[in-house]
DNA sequence: TATGAATGAGTTTTCATTCAT
DNA sequence: AATGAATGAAAACTCATTCAT
């Protein structure tokens, strides 16, 4: 019951992959971090093995949130570079971003358990992660920059106001209890919201400040 | 050093306010859950007593939230009443919104806990914390709706969005690690940014829907 | 399966004694630093009460060596002192001296992993630790001093130097491996050594220094 | 990155010996044994291998403690060698040997940890430490007896005692905590101590027992 | 011979909660 | 009502050793 060992950078990619998803999946399924023990368990490897891949779990979990955004933003990025070459950039942005938000529950899930597992990350680790979310949250930004034809500096605030709205919502909505949500009544759901509030700022972040009739 | 008995009502809900606070102010000082031993403590009482008044932590920083928001959403339904008294209703609902939200940092910080809080509570301790959360809510909602000549279930709406804007701006820019946040180049404050994007948010959720000249 | 509580000062100190008898039981019987959980069992204890009468392993063990140098010492203060209402005080500290580290098999063993316990412990402890040690040291010198008419110091000089032979032969002799020890035709046993070479010292210390007819 | 292959007996021993000199020098900056991997890397190659010169930790570290006795009791051979051929034999002995503890701080910090080493040991492996240490100590002895003209047994009993004498001063000086140690008032240094006490010791094991004026 | 990935037993410590006093 | 001693389930992380390559 030794599993196969991983010689060469690929094999080891592909153990640490392996890791990280056993991680998301035990996390989206009991919406909650993960023990060691059981990542590894999910895994198929023994409790140590996962420490030769990261120094502790709070890197490991760091390490899913990073990759999560990584693909989301890829993803964004992709979208908008279609939508500039269609001509049709107008809204494309607070659309897609909805989109990407609705496809990956887990991103929503992990913002929400950010603030809490960065209290236990340790200093190093924690700048390292700050350092590496922030350059690919400017990244994309510049090319949102790119595709909007925006100033410098105004992609990433956008991407980072929608975030929080979405994140915001999310944590209110859905966040752990579906079911009991606020005012299910009025609002209705986290979907329909989100792309209706990414609307309203959009249309208000767009707006020519000139003739605000409020 | 036993402390002195709450007999009667008025005694015994100063006490738990007492043991709300202790917590309060610990949780504020280390940006953590403190434990019950330390609230304990901190309250000048004994470990066991703290159970006396509240079923568990979880419930114990429930009622911390939730007294929290009362006070705050009181604060801004006042802003509001005098606002309108004043006529000078416009805009105010984003400014007294940024301003309640900067003068209480505590009630970002707690946000910030809040998924990884829910889900420890126990079912019937979560549903009765959403309920009572929602409850609050919509009241205020109702408020703003009367003060702003709102349709009904605007109000609350637009209170969550405006919630979730703040909370998730927080969250990425102070949660923890206020040197290192996101961009500090571009997205200089959270403070300014919360005042911005709350701008740009207000100014299209209030455009008439017709003259979209995006 | 719950222990009676320990109220009132008597009770936990009783409580306290226990553990450290616990503790050094097993080690005495293993030759080796018992575990926490091996503590608990042996005092008929939760492995958390432990916690409650030591802040950790290391301190514990401290305290162990702390009170058997105490008591140890303690006799040996008895033994100057009715030796000197005798006044056959001549050679009785070597003899007392030996005759204590005999009857204690324990406190040699604990001086051997001694290097190996500091290292472990935190800074405040070992600093606690040294202090306490070294105050008991010098009391008893003190002690010698006036029951041997020594000059100031000289007490706590010949203590140390004859613990510090007894300690050095334990482990060279007895430590681990009775049976296999250094050439036990030549040195035949701890306890003879002990007493040949501690009379050797004794002798040296107390001679003249002008004849000193090599 | 793979280490060249030792082939051949001196090849091996070399490699045997670099390995040894890694454990050594990473022991004395720690001062606490350091563990597999850190000698593997210290000395250039991959973990397994340690083991191929090793059969156990524990092995090695035994290894580590009879090559350095050897050195050191060689030096001492020579030192009393050198004496005998100038006629000035007479405190010969316990100025070589304070002047050789001295020189080699690693083997009291060693000695240390033997009792901990010891009860990990294997009993084989034991058995085989303590039997060469033995032998190794019992060959000076012989040479100690030559070179004194002592009578048989007489030189390894001298040489136990006065090695029991430094590792006990040790421990109580300088084994973690040179600057809290005991009573440094009374006790200056360890260096100065070793010289006096082992000068005493070597006077009392010298007189003739017939005039012994206490 | 050399490598280094994988193993998993083993340990300390924390802390919410209970309940005898 | 108040106390605080006792509980014991967790959980993270280490590290000697093995063995497939």
């Amino acid at each position: 019951m030794i599993a196969t060992r991983a010689y060469g950078e690929t094999a080891k990619d592909a153990r640490r992959k392996a890791i990280l998803d056993a991680a998301g999946h035990l996390f989206e399924a009991a919406r909650s971090l993960p023990t060691a023990a059981l990542i590894a368990k999910q895994a198929g490897l023994a409790k140590g093995t996962v420490y030769l891949y990261f120094e502790s779990l709070e890197e490991l979990f760091g390490a899913l949130v990073l990759d999560g955004w990584d693909a989301a933003l890829g993803e964004l990025e992709a979208s908008m570079a279609s939508a500039s070459e269609r001509g049709s950039v107008n809204n494309a942005f607070p659309i897609s971003f909805a989109a990407m938000v609705e496809t990956r529950p887990v991103l929503m899930l992990l913002d929400g358990v950010l603030p809490e597992l960065k209290t236990r990350m340790s200093d190093p680790v924690r700048q390292a992660f700050n350092e590496r979310l922030t350059r690919r949250l400017m990244q994309t930004g510049e090319r949102v920059e790119a595709a909007l034809q925006l100033p410098t500096g105004r992609g990433v605030q956008l991407l980072v106001r929608c975030h929080a709205m979405a994140r915001g919502l999310w944590q209110s909505f859905e966040a752990i209890d579906p079911s009991c949500a606020i005012a299910s009544s009025v609002l209705p759901s986290f979907s329909s919201e989100l792309r209706e509030a990414l609307g309203e700022y959009w249309r208000g972040a767009n707006a020519d400040v000139s003739p605000s009739h409020g």
